[in-house]
RNA sequence: GCUCUCAUCGUCCAACGGCCAGGACACCAGAUUGUCGAUCUGGGAAUGCGGGUUCGAUCCCCGCUGAGGGCGCCA
């Protein structure tokens, strides 16, 4: 139907004829001529009416075109010259004079502009998805998608990996994500469950002698959503065999770096920074810190009993810590509205108040050190703060007393809120990689009063810290590792438990009898005894690496059909009830009454 | 489960509790031979739903619905 696309004529072509197909995307009518734009995802065509070539027939229907409008155009391609090119468009050398016109589709006006500078609400764009998806900027982001797949794919099997397809319909795990259930017609009352990831299949692939495996997998979760957060989204799973921690990161990093080289063609460098869990935690009050900027926390528990102010030394005596960051310079860009605003965002997190203070010209003088925990704090302590925090003139300072997790979650939130948004100190394309590696194995649960895993169940201890198993679960580091990039988790993993008596000393620690550890998890167990290799592995989100690629906003921006924060399609309007004849073949019975 | 923000023409925004609810783009009609986010003239087009306060509500209050951000959750 079309011997060129829109967006591939130049000044080469001059002379020859050409048959177009595409969208109308523009329509400028000067009586005598008509110029159109003519659309596809390859780019855009101006297409020119001209009485003396068309015919007045062709004119009389170039004039009817409307935006949206399915046509082929049949004409010569003809150069603008220097004077009526144009510079912004790929095409703009050339123009294309229209001898027959086809109107292959009438379109409806669209309810939303197809147009790179029309501002559209999301709601509007989810309902007619299709319309949206015209659009160049979702349309450079799902093709930048096929090229990280593809470039993923292409690493993978050069470096030996084998890809493998797991099943969706699986059996439901206690523990971890809540499932999707899937009701069984063939076993009434009975239920698959849609993987939340392929973890247990990959395992059994090690076992199996598969070396190396990797898959693009669709995951789904029942949970609630966010920002980078559907309940259907994709992994890039991978295990390995005979390897240690430096083998999968080696080949994380490799991958990272051929799809940065590949789809953004940028350069990164090697190795990627690392740091553990805990340094993680102390200097930036987050396991995924956002190191585009500076702004470390600093610890001042061991000075606040000595700081003169009630709030902090309280907190000591809770056997909570009381931490500080400086922003440095900011004094003038944080008005005292913006300083209110900032103390409810803590607030909302949980925190009693945010302390702050404003530093003047002169950090020596006590009337140049203004907030709310200013003038409580004792000439002596704030020398000593003023050191420990290298206090400068219009420096502000934050700070969090509160229990270690508290604290944590506070102001690593305002560390983020301040780079990100108040201070602006961070670029999208500014890449910063890190590793965070050994978090702890258990961690304290106050829900169960018991340590649960922090992990899974089948993550390896470090082999130093297993004699802590019993006596203190709280202080074992495990074999885990989590890939971040500018303060998001883009994958993680772990090296696993392949041997009978380091996952039954696991287990004990979790409260989990071995009675028990055989109902939940007895397929796997029962894989491990039959000769395990050592094995490892990790998964990237897809999604959240090409939402960062593509300097998306959302994840939903790089899913061609997301679901809505509430889990709805807004274009198919799912999910919906269904009748009483389909639940009756499931052996379903619902108890909510349908309208 | 909790919490915060938002909801006005097709779209994106505006409107001290009071005047015909305003503008831009889009759309429709007309004009126009070199535009390209064309231009000019004219036109049609809206306060999510249910209560309340008030002489009077787009505006204030309550509830619902929907969208978005966050906490919990996501081993």
């Amino acid at each position: 139907m079309r011997t060129h696309t829109c967006g591939q004529l130049r000044a080469t072509d001059v002379g020859s004829s050409t048959t177009l197909c595409g969208w109308v995307q523009n329509n400028r009518d000067h009586g005598g001529v008509i110029f159109i734009d003519l659309r596809d995802r390859h780019g855009l065509t101006q297409v020119v009416f001209d009485k003396d070539i068309c015919g007045e027939e062709g004119k009389a229907l170039a004039d009817k075109l409307r935006g949206e409008w399915v046509v082929q155009v049949t004409g010569e391609v003809r150069s603008r010259g220097e004077k009526n090119a144009n510079k912004n468009l790929a095409t703009g050398a050339i123009e294309v004079f229209a001898k027959t016109l086809t109107v292959l589709n009438q379109a409806q006006t669209p309810p939303f502009e197809i147009d790179e500078h029309a501002k559209v609400g999301e709601e509007v764009r989810l309902k007619s998805r299709f319309l949206d998806l015209r659009r160049p900027a979702m349309q450079k982001r799902l093709i930048a998608r096929h090229k990280a797949m593809q470039s993923a794919r292409r690493f993978f099997d050069a470096n030996g990996f084998v890809e493998v397809e797991t099943p969706a319909l699986c059996k439901y795990t206690p523990g971890g994500a809540r499932n999707f259930l899937v009701p069984s017609r063939l076993h009434q009352g009975q239920f698959y469950a849609l993987a939340e990831s392929p973890q247990l299949f990959k395992q059994l692939l090690m076992v199996a002698g598969y070396d190396r495996y990797v898959q693009i997998a669709k995951c789904f979760r029942d949970e609630d959503l966010r920002n980078d957060r559907q309940p259907e989204f994709t992994q890039i799973d991978l295990e390995m065999s005979f390897i240690d921690m430096e083998d999968i990161m080696g080949i994380g990093e490799g991958m990272a770096r051929t799809l940065w080289k590949e789809v953004l063609g940028v350069d990164l460098p090697a190795p990627f920074r690392r740091m553990t869990w805990t340094e993680a935690m102390n200097s930036y009050g987050s396991d995924k810190p956002d190191l585009r900027f500076g702004m470390p926390i600093i610890d001042l528990t061991d000075w606040a009993p000595t700081s003169g102010f009630s709030v902090f030394q309280k907190a000591v005596e809770a056997k909570g810590v009381v931490r500080a960051l400086n922003a440095k310079k900011a004094n003038e860009l944080l008005s005292r509205r913006t300083l209110d605003t900032l103390t409810e965002f803590a607030k909302g997190l949980g925190a009693k108040g945010l302390a702050w203070i404003k530093i003047g010209a002169d950090p020596s003088k006590a009337e140049d050190w203004q907030g709310p925990a200013a003038k409580n704090i004792t000439p002596e302590a704030r020398a000593e703060l003023a050191r420990r925090l290298d206090v400068g003139p219009g420096d502000v300072l934050f700070f969090g007393a509160d229990s270690f997790k508290g604290v944590c979650t506070v102001l690593g939130a305002v560390r983020v809120e301040l780079g990100r948004n108040l201070l602006k100190l961070a670029k999208w394309d500014d890449w910063q990689f890190l590793w965070v590696h050994s978090a702890p194995l258990y961690e304290w649960s106050e829900e169960s009063h018991s340590f649960v895993a922090n992990h899974h169940p089948f993550t390896c201890p470090y082999p130093e810290h297993v004699q802590f198993l019993a006596s203190d679960p709280g202080k074992v580091l495990s074999k885990s590792y989590d890939m971040v990039l500018n303060g998001n988790e883009i994958g993680g993993g772990s090296i696993r438990i392949h041997d009978a008596a380091t996952q039954g000393a696991v287990f004990r620690a979790l409260g989990i009898s071995e009675e028990e550890a055989q109902k939940k998890f007895g397929f796997l167990l029962h894989a491990l005894s039959f000769g395990a290799p050592p094995h490892g592995g990790m998964a990237f989100g897809l999604d959240r690496l090409i939402m960062l690629m593509t300097d998306a906003e959302s994840i939903r921006d790089v899913i061609a059909y997301p679901k809505t924060q509430r889990g709805r399609d807004e274009m198919l309007d799912c999910p919906t009830p269904v009748s009483d004849r389909q639940l009756k073949d499931l052996h379903i019975v619902t108890t909510v009454q349908q309208a």
